[in-house]
DNA sequence: AACTATAATTATGCAAACATTATGCAATCA
DNA sequence: TGATTGCATAATGTTTGCATAATTATAGTT
């Protein structure tokens, strides 16, 4: 469908501000169809949470609600390692691929194209998916990579430094090694080292203004596992007072 | 929506099989509406992956492939295990509230009343989600809870003999126990038997009809697809045969 | 001047009609 | 007799229109 593409690639660029109205009959006019095409491709966007329904009223694109962060990365975190360990236990991955993802992440940092560099780790991690082989696991990292472009626009590459951005390919790219190497457990190392290096990015950013030394002492990385947001939460408090987030876009929840 | 919620149970409970069309004009006639809410829930639908539109000629009841069987035990596993692990680490677990799942799925499988038991295990692993707190978690093992419906409906509970039901039921209590404990090592552990109860029974069920002795010889695991299945497989070698599989319900692809 | 109530306008939810595409049957030709 | 082509039928995809609910604006009252 078209129009349900097109929309939703709006919705993730943030090229629709987050709790906006969507109107049937103003996007009717604009993609030149009626009104019910328009409602199926909103439909179908509710499904994947993107846009909510508030009835008999209007449709707005879902609010980004900064407090789900932590519920992301952590998620993130377990989809990702299975994929990671699945595809070095499966002796499957094949170098010329992988490298091939790398080369065009690193192009596209190379380039300074922000919106080339999540396209190419997102392609990176479907590749690790679809190596895999299990549906649910490819659809649940569809899902959520899609939930976190906002967040990522947002939060992550206003405050990513050059070098921070070098630094990440290079961690997929040891990512790589130790997937080619089939070695699950230097795999798991590897997510866990990247998603580490997202959320201190992303931390950064939604407490920027706190002046002080933003040191990383080892209580704040270990975290083997989900454990929903405690550890989020007790990284915010600590540099900054809660709940001074204050995401840039907000409507009622 | 009405007309959602009715077919989703209607699909998942295999009142409607599998494969099978869903004309638009007989669906608007028995909800008694027209044909576009009746369309809007197939696109709902069609988004959980439930039903399957074939452009231009029907929409169908998405076919029940056991090819899959592998894919969501494997993330049922993972899923499972998370939820659990946070929910025994998070320490907001609430004793009566997980007591009163086990007591209603233990009242469930007195009175022998598989959907009842279905919904009441689902139940628990949701209360489990919530418990976690993450929005994510709570999505996926919704999506996956959902997906596994079909399949437990005719190869998990065809197949369980009573004692296999009760005994379900008290791994649910073992890994209560875990929870309330604190321990997150071991509500893995039970969280991962129960699965493995389930898979085995579930395994028996495809394969029934051998009267063979049913040792398996590698070569009958070796499948194309990848896997972290792989500690699986290797687990279900030992009680059947693989691809005699034979769903009942089976459409074209 | 502020607040309330009522009316008008705007947008959604649903229904019915129209157009387009696929399928099945029949007739004709090889 | 079998196969192919054309027509008829049926179901989907889309448009249009109507009715209902909500928001906004306006007028009246305190």
């Amino acid at each position: 469908m078209q129009v349900h593409e097109s929309l939703r690639e709006d919705i993730l660029w943030l090229r629709i501000e987050p709790g906006s109205a969507l109107d049937e009959v103003a996007l009717a006019e604009r993609f030149e169809v009626s009104r019910t095409p328009i409602r199926e491709a909103l439909l179908l966007l509710s499904g994947e949470g993107l846009v909510k329904f508030l009835p008999n009223r209007t449709t707005i694109v879902a609010p980004m609600l900064m407090d789900n962060a932590g519920d992301y990365h952590d998620t993130l975190l377990i989809l990702s390692r299975s994929v990671a360990r699945t595809a070095a236990m499966s002796g499957r991955a094949d170098g010329d691929l992988l490298f091939s993802h790398i080369d065009r992440s690193r192009a596209a940092v190379r380039a300074g194209d922000m919106e080339s560099i999540l396209r190419a780790d997102h392609a990176f991690l479907r590749h690790l998916a679809a190596l895999s082989g299990n549906i649910f696991l490819e659809r649940f990292i569809d899902q959520i990579l899609d939930a976190g472009v906002r967040m990522y626009v947002l939060h992550y590459f206003r405050n990513a430094a050059p070098d921070e951005l070098h630094q990440s390919v290079e961690q997929m790219a040891e990512l790589s090694y130790a997937i080619l190497d089939g070695d699950p457990d230097r795999s798991d190392q590897r997510v866990s080292e990247m998603i580490q290096a997202d959320i201190a990015i992303i931390m950064r950013s939604l407490a920027p203004r706190v002046g002080q030394d933003m040191k990383m002492t080892s209580s704040h990385v270990a975290r083997p596992h989900v454990s929903n947001r405690s550890g989020f939460r007790r990284r915010l408090t600590r540099s900054s007072p809660d709940q001074a987030t204050e995401p840039p876009f907000q409507a009622e929840g």
